[in-house]
DNA sequence: AGTGTAGATGAATCCAATTCATCCAGCGAC
DNA sequence: GTCGCTGGATGAATTGGATTCATCTACACT
């Protein structure tokens, strides 16, 4: 006869494991630290081994506890993720993606159309934010990291990099305002500054761009103020340029939409390097098919 | 975040889905049917669709449990090996082999040293029974089956098939009763009977024995009764015909090692055909490469 | 030394799981 | 057709394993 564990022992267990941590994994379920505690004792005196190593810190798996987790983990994601496809309307299965905001709303999500065409039986559920979402912990089944080297942790692979340019509307240069013919003529138009929060001195702003350019245009001041308009992220810049109210340095690859329909324009060549996307996930996802069909979907209506 | 289900919901309908009985699976888990109806109804609302097809009787799965049952199932069998596993002494696995209750004791116990000095880590628990033990409920990780073919339902593999002789023990014929030199020579001793449960009417009885033998030796009466002794079981059979009590028709397997070591020897070399030996197991089992070992290891000291 | 953090211990509490009582539907025997 | 049996459903009452609370221990850091 077939002897299992009590079940809540094992999700008490699983979650401190991946979190390495009783009480994060407490906050995770909804419970105290101590109800943790116990049902890990529990499991630990039918194992008749301790899975973990409480001293000295921090919390480590035993050896023991190193051999049952993977096994745990993935019972575990693979039960929720069957129930999912069975609930779901028409026995299709779900992909959560989390995206940057900015890449979400005007890179993803005017693309969605083609991947509906392409997989229809395979749902995305996009999760728009600048945070960056615990894929361990199951906040998301894949993640497009944007960053300047390839992630190390989780499996990972680079989809393409993007560059920067000063962008604007159309109707921005028809109002009459004066041509541009060299980079110190977009200081007649209002820049557009939104901030970057990864700590990156070479991030790609209106100072960082004007810098560049006044070595090939010796007629651009440096003052210390570059931008007439400020937001706190990216799209709602981008936003702001697609009104008219401006010129942003904006990400080639998040405003290709808008450039290929013409709704933007490139006000001027010079180039800023920027940065990569990366689909992320953890190991032996149980639907590592579909994500590599989501990469090279990507890859494919670049 | 990862959606779990309750674990004792799957627990219940697992259970439920394999037994394809509410009141079988509550037995099993011990509780009443109304827990076990209570918690698929749970999942069956987390799903939001039926599991499982109440009316008309039997219970059945549906399209969504059928979907849902082999993950939950092999989960929990997985999660139930790797406790199991992580449990053991020396990080030994064990195997459970049901096997018929003669051939379990002639045959597999006898023989068990060598499986050990060969396979160490690998421990077995014996389940020596002629009630066929439900493989997909657990109650064995494999079965020995003795029949005439090839089992249909599980992934089965023949290892040897036997034949059937007239056997006794040395110390009967050196008793100073009569030599047996032709087939009807046997009749001046007592001969031993044992029942054949499984419905074949061409079973290797005595009376068929006899039957074929009067093709060659006409001397042989056509009397309806052919025994002296009679027993429920084949070992027991075994055991009288090795105290010198008479001569029974046995398996060449059964008794090969008694054969071998000269504690018991063929009174006649007329053979009747026996049956197959097949390790049978769930398709899938977690502990394949072991049962794949142990019918190897059969095959090797047959 | 003092403070903060995180896991351990054990009694007390609690709530999801389970039982109990009753009902319903079907099937087979008569 | 009636009756009895079987097995799952429903909902209120009960219960036992899960959880909390109070307290302790060990450590890391200042």
């Amino acid at each position: 006869m077939r002897k299992l564990p009590p079940l809540g022992s094992l999700r008490a267990f699983e979650a401190a494991a991946r979190r390495l941590s009783f009480r994060e994994a407490a906050a995770e379920l909804g419970v105290t630290p101590t109800a943790i505690s116990h049902q890990v004792r529990i499991l630990e005196e039918i194992c008749g081994r301790p899975l973990f190593r409480r001293r000295p810190r921090p919390l480590a798996l035993t050896d023991a506890g190193e051999r049952l987790f993977p096994v745990i983990r993935n019972g575990f994601d693979t039960f929720a993720s069957v129930v999912t496809a069975v609930s779901a309307k028409t026995g299709r299965t779900t992909l959560r993606v989390t995206s940057p905001n900015a890449f979400a709303s005007r890179w993803l999500v005017p693309r969605l159309p083609r991947w509906r065409k392409l997989y229809p039986q395979i749902r995305l559920e996009i999760i728009g934010t600048d945070d960056v979402l615990n894929l361990r912990a199951g906040d998301a089944d894949l993640a497009i990291r944007y960053a300047r080297t390839m992630p190390a942790d989780l499996v990972a692979r680079e989809i393409f990099r993007d560059s920067f340019f000063p962008v604007c509307s159309p109707a921005l240069l028809s109002e009459g305002g004066p041509a541009i013919t060299r980079a110190a003529d977009l200081l007649h138009y209002p820049l557009i500054h939104y901030d970057w929060l990864n700590g990156d001195r070479e991030a790609p702003s209106w100072s960082r761009w004007l810098a560049v350019a006044r070595s090939v245009d010796p007629g651009i001041p440096t003052a210390t103020e570059h931008w007439d308009l400020s937001f706190r992220e990216e799209i709602h810049a981008i936003d702001a340029v697609a009104a008219g109210q401006g010129i942003a340095i904006c990400s080639d690859v998040v405003v290709s939409h808008e450039i290929e329909s013409g709704a933007l324009v490139k006000a001027h060549d010079l180039a800023l390097p920027g940065y990569g996307f990366y689909v992320v996930h953890v190991p032996d996802h149980p639907r590592r098919a579909s994500i590599e069909a989501f990469a090279a979907w990507m890859r494919s209506v670049a």
